[in-house]
DNA sequence: TGACGTCGTCGAAACGTTTCGATACGAATT
DNA sequence: AATTCGTATCGAAACGTTTCGACGACGTCA
C-alpha cells in the first residue's frame, strides 16, 4: 500500500480511504490510485487490516462429524451464506469429542474468528466462556446445551420422533424398539422423551429391554440392534436415532436372517438421497438441514453487523422435521 | 504481552522470548512470566504473529462438492493431520463451478493461508498464478490440472475404470454403457479411456451411442441413464463414473420399470457406507478417500515445514482404487 | 590481569493496515 | 473583506507481535 501511495503520489491515509470508501476522495485521484494499484499488483493484506480492525471475516464452524451427510448439508448452507456475505470459514470437527473440541474451540478463539457456529459434543468450559464472555458471538445447531443462553437453531426432536413412532405404532406395532443416542446430548434425550409420548400415547407399556444405547457410530448402532433382535420375544419396530444406528440397524437384520420390512418394521432419523432409491426404501425423519445452515448463519450475522443486535437476548430457533413414509416401515400387503 | 511484560517486571523482548522459546530465558525470570501470564489471563494474537511473520498457520482446503461423500472422508482426514500439525483449515466449496473456485481462491490468497489443497473444478488464472508464483505450496487432490506442476495426489482413474468394465465383460456383457463425467476434468478423461481400454481389451467395438455424459449431479445421471435405457438395442450393463450418476443410473433403472441386477448390471465409481446394506448391494470403485487426504496432506507440510523442500520439483502421487464386487454386477444364477 | 566468549536481558524497529486530528483551500455567508 | 464551513488531503500514532543488534555481567583462558 506504501508502494501504491508512492507511485500514486499520495498519502498512505489517502490510499486507504480510496480503496474502502471511508472518506471522500476526488475522482482524480482515485483515477491515479486505481491505476497505482494495478501497476503495482497490489493486494490488500487481510491479516494487517484484521490486526487494526479487530475483525478477521471469518467464523469458526464446529460440527460433531463431517463425514455424516447431515451435517454436510448443513455446512454446505452456512458456508454458501457465508462466503456472500464475504466471510470466511474455518472448519473444525470434533469427532464427538468433548476434548478435541475443547482444543479446536481454542484454536478458533486464537485464530480471532469474529463469531461461532458450533454442534457441540458437550458442555466445556472452553464453550462457556465463550458463551458468558459475550465477546463473540455463538449459534449452537443441531444440540442444545444446558444452561448456555445463546442463539441456536434446532428441531423439534420430541415432536418428530412422537411422530414417528406413532406411525409404528399406527401400523399394528405393540413392541417397538428404539435405538438411542447419546443422553448426554439434548437430541439424544428429546428423541428419548418423543419416544415415550408415542407410546404412552398408544397406550403402549415402556419396556427398558426394548431401548438398546448406542453412541453415534454405525457399528455402536449394529450392536445395539444385534441385541435387540436377539431378544426371545423380540421387538416388531425399531427406530433408529440417527442415520449412522439406522445403517448399523439394517446391517444387524441382515446378519440376523431376517427381512425388512417383512420380518421387521424400521424407520430412523435423518434423510440422505440414498433413502430413496435402494431397498428396502428407508421411512426417515428428514431434518431441514439446508434451512439449519440458513437460520443459524442469519442469525450470527445480525449478531455480526450491528452492534446493537450484540445485545439482543438469545433467540432459539426451532424448526420442523418431516416424517417420510416409505417402505421401510410397511409391511407389505400378501 | 505488555501487560503481562509490566506485571512480570521484565521487557517485551523477553516475554515474547520465553513464551516462543526462541531465545535463553532464565528460570528465575520464565517462572514469573508464567505466573504473570497467568495472572494477566494473557492469550497471544495469532493475527499480530501472522502479521509479523508473514505465515498463518493455516491451510486452505477447496473442494468441489461438499456434499459428496468421498470429498468428505478425504477433508476429514485432511483436517485431522493439519489440526495435529497446529494448522487450522480454511474449508471452500467450488460446487463445481469454475467462476466460485475463482472467488474463493482469492479469498484463501487474500487470507494469506499458508498453502491449499484443492479439487479444482476447471484451470482459471487464478489457480494457475498461485501456482506459478511459488509463494504458496499448492496440492492439487482427485484432479490433476492441464499443464500445471505441481505436487498432486490422485488416483490412477484409467486403471480402474478398465478393472470395473473388464468385470462387466467378464460376466458376459457386450454392450455395456458408461454415463462419463464432465471431460474438462482430468477424472472424467481417464475414466472414459479406462473404459474405451477395457472394451479394446475384450473384443468389443466401441459404440458412441452407449455413452451418456453427465456433468456431475445426480439429476444429470438421471437423464443420461435414462436415455440409455431407452435405445432399442439397450445395453446389459452400464458403469458410471462417479456415486451421484450412479444414484442418478439406479433411480433411472426403477423409473424404467427394469430390476438390478436380473435385467441390467450396475457398477459405479466411488464406495460409501450405504452401498455395502440396501439392495442390491452395489458394485464400487471404491476409492482410497482417507489415504488421499493423509498424503495430499504430508506432501504439503514437507512444503510447509522445511524450506529447502520448497524447491523440490513437483511429485504426483497415484494411488490405487479398489473394486467391490457385489450384488448389482453380477446376474443371479437362476 | 586483560582480552574474549557466552549468556541473559533489553530497547526499538518493523510487519501493513486504519483512523484520528490537523491542515489547506475554495465557496458561501455575513 | 472577514468569518465560517465543508471538502479533500495528509502526518502520525496505533494494533500486538517478533527479532535484531546492543549491552552488561560473568567465567575462562592465556
Amino acid at each position: 500500500m506504501v508502494d501504491v501511495a508512492k507511485a500514486a503520489g499520495v498519502s498512505l491515509a489517502t490510499v486507504s480511504a480510496a480503496v474502502n470508501g471511508s472518506a471522500p476522495v476526488s475522482a482524480a485521484l482515485k483515477g491515479r490510485i486505481h491505476k497505482a494499484i494495478r501497476q503495482v499488483g497490489y493486494k490488500t493484506n487481510a491479516i494487517a487490516r484484521s490486526l487494526k480492525t479487530g475483525t478477521t471475516s471469518t467464523i469458526g464452524l464446529m460440527v460433531a462429524d463431517i463425514t455424516n451427510p447431515f451435517f454436510t448439508t448443513t455446512i454446505h448452507a452456512i458456508q454458501e451464506l457465508a462466503h456472500r456475505h464475504g466471510y470466511g470459514v474455518m472448519l473444525c470437527c470434533s469427532d464427538e469429542d468433548a476434548d478435541k473440541e475443547r482444543m479446536h474451540l481454542r484454536l478458533l478463539a486464537d485464530r480471532m474468528v469474529d463469531g461461532f457456529i458450533v454442534a457441540s459434543a458437550g458442555e466445556t468450559p472452553e464453550l462457556r466462556a465463550l458463551v458468558e464472555g459475550g465477546r463473540t458471538p455463538v449459534v449452537l445447531i443441531d444440540r442444545l446445551v444446558d444452561g448456555l443462553e445463546t442463539d441456536a437453531v434446532v428441531i423439534d426432536n420430541v415432536a418428530a420422533t412422537r411422530d414417528a413412532v406413532r406411525h409404528l405404532a399406527a401400523a399394528g406395532h405393540r413392541r417397538i424398539g428404539l435405538i438411542t443416542g447419546r443422553r448426554t446430548l439434548s437430541t439424544g434425550r428429546e428423541r428419548y422423551e418423543g419416544y415415550r409420548q408415542a407410546l404412552e400415547e398408544a397406550g403402549i407399556a415402556f419396556e427398558p429391554a426394548l431401548v438398546g444405547s448406542a453412541r453415534f457410530g454405525a457399528d455402536d448402532g449394529y450392536k445395539a440392534a444385534a441385541k435387540l433382535l436377539s431378544l426371545a420375544d423380540r421387538p416388531t419396530a425399531i427406530f433408529a436415532c440417527n442415520n449412522l444406528s439406522g445403517i448399523g440397524l439394517m446391517r444387524a437384520i441382515h446378519d440376523a436372517g431376517l427381512r425388512c420390512p417383512d420380518d421387521i418394521a424400521v424407520a430412523c432419523f435423518d434423510d440422505f438421497d440414498w433413502a430413496n432409491v435402494f431397498h428396502p426404501r428407508l421411512t426417515t425423519v428428514a431434518q431441514p438441514t439446508q434451512a439449519i445452515g440458513v437460520q443459524a448463519m442469519l442469525l450470527l450475522l445480525e449478531r455480526l453487523k450491528d452492534a446493537t443486535a450484540r445485545a439482543l437476548p438469545p433467540r432459539v430457533v426451532r424448526l420442523k422435521a418431516e416424517l417420510r413414509v416409505r417402505d421401510s416401515s410397511v409391511r407389505p400387503a400378501r
